[in-house]
RNA sequence: GGGGGCGUAGUUCAGUUGGUUAGAACGCCGGCCUGUCACGCCGGAGGUCGCGGGUUCGAGUCCCGUCGCUCCCGCCA
C-alpha cells in the first residue's frame, strides 16, 4: 500500500467491522481507562484512535510515546462508538479505529506555535509555513486555489483558447510598475525585466496567429506589498483576434459562474450587472465599488448652486452620503478626521434625529428646499463632502466603505459582480507633469474619441473594462490600437518621442505594421479571486509561501546576499544607495 | 518616502499614578488518574520585558533614538 493510499483512508460508519489502514498527524494524546486516545488528522479531517494495550501492546508502548506532532500510520478494526458517548464539540466522525498496529513513521520536535491557536504573529507563521500550511483554512484554500485554476483551464481550453507559455525573462517595461530587473550574463551591463504582464507578447501572439490564447501567467511588480497586494502575482490572461466585449463579457462570466460553482457550489447570476467609470465615481466615489451594500453617494450640485452656504455655492461638486444612525460627538469628530485623512478640507453634517428635526452648525445657511433634500428618514446622519468632484469621490468613497464596515452594512454572504466599462484613456501625472495611460498604452480608444482623444486627453473614454466583485477589481482589460498610425498618436499624448517609440516599442509597431488584427483580450487577478472565494481578508493566506510586508520571505531569508565572485561575473558592484 | 498600531516566557496575552522576587492560560518536562475527546489532579523548568541611550534613589512602565512586524497613504499602466 503507498503513502497516498494510506492517506487517502477516510473511515466512514459503512466500514465499521472492516480492517483499515491510515495515517497523518497526531495532535495529541490522552490516557484513559487503559487505553490511548490519539487524535489523528489527515486529508478527511480529524479522526481517533484508540489503542488498546491488550489487542496490540507493541502499538500501546508506541502511543505512549506520542506528545505532540508525528507523523503515524495506524492499521486496525474500524468500531462504531456507543452514540452516548459522542461529545458533538469533537470534530472526529462517529467511527474510531482501534489500533492493533501503530507505526510513528516520524517525530516532532515541539512545535513554535500551537496550530489550533487564532492570532499568532504572522512572521512566526511564516518562518514555519509548513506548520502554518497544515491548518484546516490554509489546506483548504490551497486546495480552493487548484480547483479554481483547473476550473479556468477547463473553461478556456473548451471556447478554443491556447495555452501558450511566455517568457519570464523579457524586457524593462516602461510605463507601469517598477520592473524587477535581473542582470544578464551573457550581455554584460544589460539586464532584462521580469514581466508585469505579458501584455505586449499576447498581443504578438494574435498577431502571430493565435486567434484565441490564454495563460495562467505569473507577473512581477515591485512595488510596496499590502494585505490585498503581493508582489508576484498569478494572473488568467486572455487575447483573441477579431475581439467583441460582449463574447468577453459573456465567456468570463461563464468562467466565473463556473469556477463559484466548482470551487464553493454557488450560483452566480449572469450576466453581471453594469455600470460606467462615471457612474461608479459619481455613486460610489470608486471604480471598484462594493455592491453588497447600499449609502449609495447623492448629488446635490445642481440644488446648491445658488446656497446661501458658500462652501456649497462654490464647490465644483456638492455631494452626501446618508448613514442610516444618527453619530454622537465623538463619532463625527472621528469621521472628520479619517475625513481629514483622505484630503477632504472639513466635513459637513447634518443629523436627522428620530422626530425628523435636523441638528446642524449648517442648518441655519441651508434652504427649505435643501433640507427638505438632505432629510428624508428620520434618525440619520448626513454626511457632506464639498469640493473638486475627484476629491468628493475620493473621501465620500473612503468615508462610504468605512462606513459598510463600521455599521455592519455588508451582506458577508453575498457575492455582487459588476462590470465597470467606458473608462477613461489617460489620467494626468502630477509628478510627472504629463499624461499617463490609465489602462495600458495599448488600450483603444471609444469610436467616438477616435479622431479626438488628443485634443482632449482628460476627457477622452477607452474601450476598456473592468470586473469588480465584492469591491475588488478581480479582472481588467481592454481592446487593443491595431493600427500603427494610431498606436503613434496614442504614444504622442505620453510624450514618448519617435526615437523612444523605436527603442522602447519598435517590434510591437513593427508587428502593427504587418497586418495585425483587431485584437483584444482580459486579465484575472487569482490571488485577487481567491480573496474573494476564500472571504479572505489578507491575501497571504490564499498563497502557499507568501512573502511579508517588507518583500522579505521570512522561512528562507530571501532575499540574500550573493558572494563577491557571483556579482563579478554580472559585472555588477555593489556602492552606497544614494538618499 | 510618509502616518497609525504593536513588540513582556516556546505561543497568546495581563502587568495600576514609576516601587519588593514580572504574572495567567496554552505548550513543554516529571508524577498520579484512566472511554478520553479543550480530559482531570499534583509538581517542575522556562524571561537580556526587541535593542541602545537618557531622566530617576528606583524604569516593563516616562523621554529620545534605533530595529522588526503590521495596517494605511504615496506608489501599484
Amino acid at each position: 500500500m503507498s503513502w497516498r493510499d494510506v492517506m487517502c483512508g477516510e473511515p466512514r460508519v459503512e466500514d465499521v467491522g472492516r480492517t483499515l489502514t491510515l495515517a497523518g498527524w497526531a495532535a495529541r494524546r490522552r490516557d484513559h481507562g487503559g487505553l490511548v486516545f490519539v487524535d489523528l488528522r489527515d486529508r478527511s479531517g480529524l479522526m481517533q484512535l484508540v489503542v488498546n494495550p491488550e489487542r496490540a501492546p507493541a502499538a500501546a508502548e508506541l502511543a505512549k510515546e506520542i506528545r505532540n506532532e508525528f507523523v503515524l500510520r495506524a492499521t486496525g478494526e474500524v468500531a462504531a462508538r456507543a452514540p452516548e458517548t459522542i461529545n458533538t464539540k469533537m470534530p472526529t466522525g462517529d467511527v474510531e479505529l482501534q489500533v492493533d498496529e501503530l507505526e510513528i513513521v516520524s517525530r516532532s520536535t515541539p512545535l513554535p506555535f500551537q496550530l489550533d491557536e487564532d492570532g499568532v504573529d504572522e512572521t512566526l507563521r511564516l518562518r514555519y509555513r509548513w506548520l502554518d500550511l497544515r491548518r484546516e483554512k490554509l489546506q483548504r484554500n490551497l486546495a480552493l486555489r487548484a480547483r479554481l485554476i483547473a476550473t479556468i483551464r477547463r473553461v478556456m481550453a473548451s471556447a478554443g483558447f491556447l495555452d501558450v507559455q511566455t517568457p519570464l525573462l523579457f524586457k524593462p517595461t516602461p510605463e507601469g510598475a517598477r520592473d524587477f530587473i535581473v542582470p544578464s550574463r551573457l550581455q554584460n551591463g544589460r539586464f532584462f525585466a521580469l514581466p508585469q504582464s505579458p501584455q505586449i507578447l499576447k498581443q504578438l501572439l494574435v498577431i502571430g496567429g493565435v486567434d484565441r490564447y490564454y495563460q495562467i501567467a505569473i507577473c512581477f511588480r515591485d512595488e510596496d506589498l499590502r494585505a490585498d497586494r503581493v508582489q508576484e502575482i498569478t494572473q488568467l490572461d486572455v487575447e483573441m483576434a477579431f475581439p467583441d466585449t460582449e463574447f468577453i463579457f459573456a465567456l468570463m462570466e461563464e468562467m466565473c459562474r463556473e469556477v463559484w460553482r466548482e470551487c464553493l457550489d454557488v450560483t452566480l447570476e449572469t450576466p453581471f450587472r453594469r455600470m460606467t467609470y462615471a457612474d461608479a465615481m459619481l455613486r460610489f466615489g470608486t471604480d471598484k465599488p462594493d455592491l453588497r451594500y447600499g449609502l449609495e453617494i447623492q448629488d446635490a450640485t445642481e440644488l446648491t448652486r445658488s446656497s446661501e452656504f458658500g462652501v456649497f455655492a462654490n464647490a465644483r461638486a456638492v455631494r452626501f452620503l446618508v448613514a442610516p444612525c444618527v453619530f454622537s460627538r465623538a463619532e463625527l469628530t472621528r469621521l472628520e478626521e479619517l475625513a481629514a485623512h483622505w484630503g477632504a478640507k472639513g466635513l459637513a453634517y447634518l443629523i436627522v434625529d428620530a422626530s425628523g428635526a435636523v441638528r446642524s452648525p449648517i442648518a441655519k445657511f441651508l434652504s427649505e428646499r435643501e433640507l427638505d433634500v438632505f432629510r428624508p428618514v428620520p434618525g440619520s446622519t448626513v454626511l457632506f463632502g464639498a469640493d473638486e468632484p475627484e476629491r468628493v469621490a475620493r473621501v465620500l468613497g473612503a468615508l462610504r466603505e468605512h462606513l459598510g464596515r463600521e455599521l455592519a452594512l455588508v451582506d458577508e454572504d453575498a457575492f455582487e459582480f459588476v462590470w465597470i466599462t467606458d473608462f477613461p484613456m489617460f489620467d494626468w501625472s502630477e509628478d510627472e507633469g504629463r499624461w499617463g495611460a490609465k489602462h495600458h498604452p495599448f488600450t483603444r480608444p471609444s469610436p467616438a474619441w477616435e479622431g479626438g482623444f488628443d485634443r482632449d486627453p482628460g476627457a477622452a473614454l477607452a474601450l476598456a473594462y473592468d470586473l469588480v466583485a465584492n469591491g475588488n477589481e478581480i479582472g481588467g482589460g481592454s481592446l487593443r490600437i491595431h493600427e500603427p498610425a494610431l498606436q503613434g498618436r496614442v504614444f504622442d499624448v505620453l510624450q514618448l518621442t519617435p526615437e523612444e517609440q523605436r527603442v522602447k516599442f519598435g517590434f510591437l509597431l513593427d508587428a502593427l505594421a504587418m497586418g495585425a488584427p483587431p485584437h483584444g483580450g482580459i486579465a484575472f487577478g487569482i490571488d485577487r479571486m481567491m480573496m474573494v472565494l476564500a472571504r479572505e481578508a489578507n491575501l497571504r493566506d490564499t498563497i502557499a509561501f507568501p512573502k511579508n510586508q517588507a518583500g522579505v520571505d521570512p522561512m528562507s531569508g530571501a532575499p540574500s546576499e550573493v558572494g563577491e565572485d557571483q556579482l563579478a561575473e554580472l559585472g555588477i558592484r555593489l556602492v552606497e544607495k544614494p538618499t
